[in-house]
DNA sequence: CTAACTGTATTATATGAGTAATACAGTTTA
DNA sequence: TAAACTGTATTACTCATATAATACAGTTAG
């Protein structure tokens, strides 16, 4: 069974791209394996604290990328090729750096100066993470 | 007269957002200085192509900050103290380095690879950069 | 078998973002 | 001075997000 223990609100965005996020994040840290199950949308739901529709919502979308799959009456759970996983993978690492990169080089600091920054921030503890949420 | 023809849509966060964003960048990478005048609400906006209401949001925003001066009748024009650029400074860099680190973390990738990415992305040509909006 | 769970679907409501169309008062400028 | 710009404010509308309250059919487990 899937575990959310470690999701947490990270921004803004709609509750339902977060938890189709954290369980794309899973799948590529390979927290998330093919055959896990995942909660069912009500237990999923009390969980966060949302409700159920955006849980399906999430749900929804990753099966029709294809990474979970859904039959009525049973749970749901990843299904999901070596193929599939390293697509994710390229996608959010690509996301993630050109969006950094972007923003560094419009605040207009040098590659040398973002090197340190990253490794400034990579150290530092999680609890000093939390803070600094996007607008 | 700032200049807004390096302003493109970024991702599908709220468009008053990204309009006090671009003008903090500009702040920040010196692009954008005291004095300087802002476009009128209504010239912004059909440069834009969204509404006028749209881009007043913003403005009051940066007015708030205390960032622009605004005089009903007259134009709108930046005011900052050396001090304020630091603060916003040290605010878009924090957002956007942690957010980085935190999403390429929960991916699992390592501190090397890390600095690998962002020098693949650093070199790459703008045109390149476009694609990969966050979701 | 049946009770308690599943997924799925529907309808209604509330809120925030963005648009649209105005209106009005203050300023610049020709 | 008067026209053409400014900032500011209001009301109404659409759309996406999220919630709420159900309903129904399929699966699973006691």
């Amino acid at each position: 069974m899937i575990s959310f223990d470690n999701f947490i609100m990270m921004d803004t965005s709609p509750i339902y791209l977060q938890i189709l996020l954290y369980i794309k994040r899973g799948i590529v840290a390979g927290t998330i394996c093919y055959g896990d199950e995942l909660p069912s949308r009500r237990v999923l739901s009390a969980l966060l604290g949302v409700n159920p529709n955006t849980v399906q919502k999430a749900y929804k979308l990753l099966e029709d990328e294809g990474l979970i799959q859904s039959r009525a009456g049973a749970k749901s759970c990843v299904v999901l090729t070596e193929q599939k996983m390293q697509e994710i993978r390229t996608e959010l690492l690509e996301d993630d750096a050109k969006g950094a990169v972007r923003s560094l080089k419009l605040i207009g600091i040098t590659r040398e100066e973002a090197h340190a920054l990253l490794d400034k921030y990579w150290e530092m503890e999680p609890e000093m993470m939390q803070e600094g949420l996007e607008e």
